[in-house]
DNA sequence: ACTGTGACTTATG
DNA sequence: TCATAAGCCACAG
């Protein structure tokens, strides 16, 4: 897990804020990994607990959980969301609450 | 080297 | 909207 690549897609996560959501595929992108949106995936699994990664922030590029539904995980989630004002309507959250972030700050941020 | 498996995505009907 | 199929890539066995 001294992985580079899970580290930028740590990071990357990390940008997104309290309120948004962000795609694997989106997250993928921006970390400089084009392509390989299911290392996103596992690299949250990896992530280290004192990193406090907001994993739940991310979701499939149709705005719905990855998890399937009513798992413990899924529904984790689901309650992270709603706590910071992102409701889910059938596992789905609105377009509202996409993250778009401006390029040039967020490249500033992560010193690639 | 080969194969199966995902916290995925896109194209198509 | 759904469902299916194919493409994708890292990783484990």
């Amino acid at each position: 897990m001294q992985n580079q690549n899970y580290r930028r897609i740590w990071q990357t996560v990390l940008q997104i804020p309290s309120g948004k959501v962000a795609s694997y595929g989106q997250i993928a992108d921006l970390a400089g990994l084009p392509g390989r949106a299911r290392l996103v995936g596992k690299a949250l699994g990896y992530a280290p607990e004192e990193l406090a990664v907001p994993w739940y922030r991310v979701l499939r590029s149709d705005r719905s959980l990855a998890f399937t539904p009513g798992s413990a995980s899924a529904e984790e989630q689901r309650h992270r969301l709603l706590s910071e004002g992102v409701l889910l309507i059938n596992y789905r959250v609105q377009a509202q609450y996409l993250w778009q972030p401006d390029l040039a700050e967020l490249l500033f941020k992560l010193q690639y």
